[in-house]
DNA sequence: ATGCAAAATGCGATAATGTTACATTTCTTG
DNA sequence: CAAGAAATGTAACATTATCGCATTTTGCAT
């Protein structure tokens, strides 16, 4: 069995990124990680979207908020993030976004299935796939060869079916 | 039919980056594309190894022969090649490298066929499978939410054979 | 509670990667 | 050959990410 997650227009997004931010709480609890300030409120912002937001971005949101903060440690906090495998680095646009498939699995993304991501050039939301099924079938492919896969991510550009629908004028859209 | 193409230990490599040479000519010919000077330059640096090389890398091995160029000019030639399907970009670690599908097909791989590519992780070099089989594999996933996929590339770090058969001790390699 | 060691954060500088704007040169085509 | 288009040169600058070391906070053993 697979699923495939794309946010939809009118999906209640406090509720959803509060969940989030819940389940990032119990998550890092049962696995003896510290869920600091920082690491919370940088995980908001990101969260604060299905838009992937860059590592500049969430700094000038801090300091809009009279926040000062050095790179370094937006950064740290992102690489924490990304180690709890709370959120997901989009490779092609060097920016970050909260992993959207916590609630589907026991564990955070990490075994060999590769990470699958749908990214709409139109309204610039980010769907993850579950990639178990795709797993197998390219380590398949990949065996010809005797090359051991250790972890992949795939990104996949396209236009979401919301905007098909609306010709493309949904850029509008906050979440 | 699908094929896999990693790069052997003991290929000519002389052999196979003339023959890319070659090919881009005519491909560039073909297209009516103008394959000047420093892009052929730049293309032969980016295929005298299956390794990825940065756009600094490719300034600094032209600086150490003397060649003084911009970022800029590297850049622009990177884009055409890019454009052309010669060579592609590892998002991953912001590096190119040479296509090595050029001979498998009519015209270099643009269509919805995923880009798909190992990278082994103890040698460095880089592998091209055919996406084909894959491609309306994930069509299918994706069709699910809707979403039309224009273009995608997977990225897939691991170990080599020769790696796993050498015990990771071929960092030596140089093409 | 107290003090120690480890982890996290602050702070300043700097590195690595990529782009803008505009001038100059080279190429193509009539 | 002339004119326009394409490619390249040049200098400055923008964006993304990291290093090294000081300081603060936290968890834990005593």
């Amino acid at each position: 069995m697979s699923s495939s997650l794309f946010p939809t227009f009118d999906h209640d997004h406090k509720l959803c990124s509060q969940n989030l931010m819940t389940y990032a709480e119990g998550h890092c609890k049962h696995l003896g990680l510290r869920f600091t300030h920082l690491r919370r409120d940088v995980l908001s912002e990101v969260a604060a979207s299905h838009k992937a937001v860059g590592a500049y971005q969430i700094l000038d949101r801090f300091a809009s908020q009279g926040k000062k903060l050095a790179p370094i440690s937006v950064y740290r906090s992102l690489d924490f993030l990304l180690d709890a495998g709370l959120i997901h680095r989009l490779e092609s646009t060097n920016s970050y976004f909260a992993c959207q498939r916590n609630f589907e699995k026991d564990s955070p993304c990490c075994s060999f299935e590769p990470l699958v991501f749908l990214i709409c050039e139109n309204c610039e939301t980010i769907g993850e796939i579950d990639g178990q099924t795709l797993g197998p079938l390219i380590e398949q492919f990949v065996d010809q060869s005797g090359f051991a896969p250790k972890r992949s991510q795939l990104e996949i550009k396209g236009v979401c079916s919301l905007c098909q629908a609306s010709g493309h004028q949904e850029l509008e859209k906050t979440c």
